[in-house]
DNA sequence: CCAATTTACGAAGCATACTTCGCATTACAT
DNA sequence: ATGTAATGCGAAGTATGCTTCGTAAATTGG
């Protein structure tokens, strides 16, 4: 075609190269793989976290919970939402404290979590399955290297007012 | 409290443990030290991506840049809109086809580019600084490897109808 | 040349994900 | 005890990100 388009060699350096693009892909990938094991159980990569979290503390409110899966009070509210709107989850008002929305794992959300803990963890590992398990062991490290350094970073950015 | 939360010691494994667990908080940090150091701009990763991407192919219908960035095409379109509404992007229908749209950038697009360059760079940059220098090349290397296996995975699994 | 298929979009709907704002309630300090 | 702080939520707004359905225009086969 013409030689309308110059060249154009920008500097920027290739999509393919650049951290938060290949993140972004992973989650991609990740949440296609979730959904694909899942199928049967219409559920959500998040809602699976919620629901662990939740089976963990057994009770508690959607600020505990936010905390635990590290995710924002408002996304977790709509998600728990959804999951009670299904029957998986109670959320009642606090007893102690009328604020508050007490949640917890009903029959049928305890029931789902274990049926889902298989496919859950296959998707999990899915995701790390092309790199070698010495690698896998690696990735995951370096992941958690990150989370934690800038999950402190973050702490201390965002406390003064 | 009372003894009514059994122990509850599910198999499922850590959280903090989980691959996709991992990859959202990263994904969750890269966005928040790019919106950090672009904030003079008011731009996303993802308008960033779609700027790149069409500073390269100089024009592009919607179609050819969704796969550039491996991204859905209605969510490229939606972020494309917004780029136009802002005049960094124009997007007129094709001269040879009327049912696309040709994309390319206005002026102000390729001033915007040219300026964010440098902070967005130092976002991708700042995603993996914890780690030392040489597990940030086996970090994207890991990341790379990935992306490339479940892509051609993914190409080969929706290809027949 | 015309019918069938393919292709590029757009609209609608659901689920994350975050911010800001405002309300109700609780806790605290004097 | 009372005014002020802090806290737990909810609502609204914006941006991703995906699926499904429908439309219009181009391509291709006979």
């Amino acid at each position: 075609m013409a030689g309308k388009t110059k060249p154009k060699a920008d500097p920027s350096w290739p999509l393919e190269e650049r951290p938060g693009y290949l993140i972004r892909r992973l989650h991609q990938i990740h949440v296609a793989l979730f959904q694909e094991k899942c199928a049967a159980y219409e559920i959500t990569p998040l809602q699976y976290s919620l629901l662990t979290a939740l089976a963990k503390r057994g009770t508690a409110d959607q600020t505990a919970l936010a905390q635990d899966i590290a995710l924002d009070r408002t996304t977790t509210t709509g998600a728990l939402k959804r999951l009670q709107a299904r029957g998986f989850v109670d959320r009642s008002v606090g007893p102690h404290d009328r604020r508050s929305r007490t949640c917890r794992l009903t029959r049928s959300g305890a029931a789902l979590l274990r049926k889902i803990e298989r496919p859950a963890r296959a998707a999990h590992l899915a995701t790390v399955a092309d790199l070698t398990k010495a690698d896998q062991k690696r990735f995951i490290a370096m992941m958690q290297a990150i989370v934690k350094a800038q999950g402190e970073r973050l702490d201390a950015t965002r406390s003064p007012d």
